[in-house]
DNA sequence: TCGCCTTGCCTAAAGCCTTTAGGAAGTTCT
DNA sequence: AGAACTTCCTAAAGGCTTTAGGCAAGGCGA
């Protein structure tokens, strides 16, 4: 009688980064993930400190997906190349997975956020600016554009800010891929 | 006795705005909010249909704050005076009103956000562009890389994602600024 | 001015959520 | 088998949202 369910910190995180796709990241209380585990409350508490533990570790594991899949779309491009594949990533992942995209934005506090791959991200956006000629504070901007590029476009589309006016949101994104990937290519010096 | 408070929806949502700005959008709860007014929780839901309902309002509200300072700033202005003019209020308004300018990111229906000051703020967007030669499609996609980058910029900024790094943040800003007006006016044909 | 009606605010209550404390039943190791 | 540890449980406190029903204050017609 009273079988264990099997209940892990591991498992619970990765139930959580499902969930949240399902039925949205804000969604996600142990509440929820206790029913899905049929198991009381309670006993996550073992497992996890609280419901902000919790959605740190979830947005935690969506930043190291999002990093591991960044890093193999960089590896062998370059360029163009490599940017419009960087750029793929992050979108493709914020429509496949709605919920993890999410708590990847959740703000983190700057300890757990130093030690988080969000770092690995901003390695691989360096990595990006060198198929380009940039040099010194340029190339920091530059980072900082890209990265406020993808994050912006892809919120105003998951917002539904881009559904009702054409073209489609996906033409945008590709165009302006080749925009930024020129505007790279031939930076306005000072 | 039992004197009235004089609660209304509009004083309600003022106040929740404020709220916003001082403990966060996602603490401005109609307890948090009786509390302020020294009233009890059920007497709101005279003015007020639900949080829900609370929130969306604050948003608009938001919204329309927003849209009003964009139009007074591109009152007379073209060009990059008036791209520089509209990118400033609306990172002002994120550093001045944190809690509003988050809730000005809640998604609302889309009934909802028809009827909302969203619709002004595109239409201001491509009062910007006529003072470039874009025409076409890439006059939209030109719009959707300036809320893109907008957006992103000051959210990652929000979320203490430039911190950590130099040059400061307002420097990319002002910097960024010049590139995107110099992309603008040189936009990349096909 | 008096009684009436609308409306603002209240109490009560149900239902859900988080979190802590302490106990009992599996599991593991000796 | 017994000790020690871990998993899961019950119990309980406290907060939040929302609905239902009631009393009294302010405005209005008679």
């Amino acid at each position: 009688m009273m079988a264990r369910a099997g209940v892990t910190t591991e498992r619970l995180v990765h139930a959580g980064a499902e969930l949240a796709d399902e039925i949205g990241f804000d969604a996600v209380t142990p509440s929820e993930l206790a029913r899905r585990f049929d198991v009381k409350v309670a006993s996550l508490y073992s497992h996890v400190k609280n419901a902000h533990d919790l959605r740190t570790r979830i947005a935690l594991l969506a930043l190291d997906e999002l990093a591991d899949r960044a890093a193999a779309a960089l590896a062998g491009r370059a360029g163009r190349e490599a940017l419009v594949a960087f750029a793929g990533v992050y979108r493709d992942y914020a429509h496949e997975h709605p919920g993890r995209f999410a708590a990847a934005q959740l703000r983190l506090d700057p300890e757990t956020a130093a030690a988080s791959a969000g770092v690995r991200h901003a390695e691989l956006m360096r990595a990006i600016l060198r198929g380009y000629d940039l040099t010194g504070p340029d190339q920091t901007h530059a980072v900082r554009l890209l990265g406020s590029f993808f994050r912006g476009f892809v919120a105003l589309e998951a917002d539904g800010g881009f559904d009702h006016s054409l073209p489609a949101s996906t033409d945008s994104w590709t165009r302006l891929l080749d925009v930024l990937d020129s505007l790279l290519r031939d930076w306005p010096r000072l």
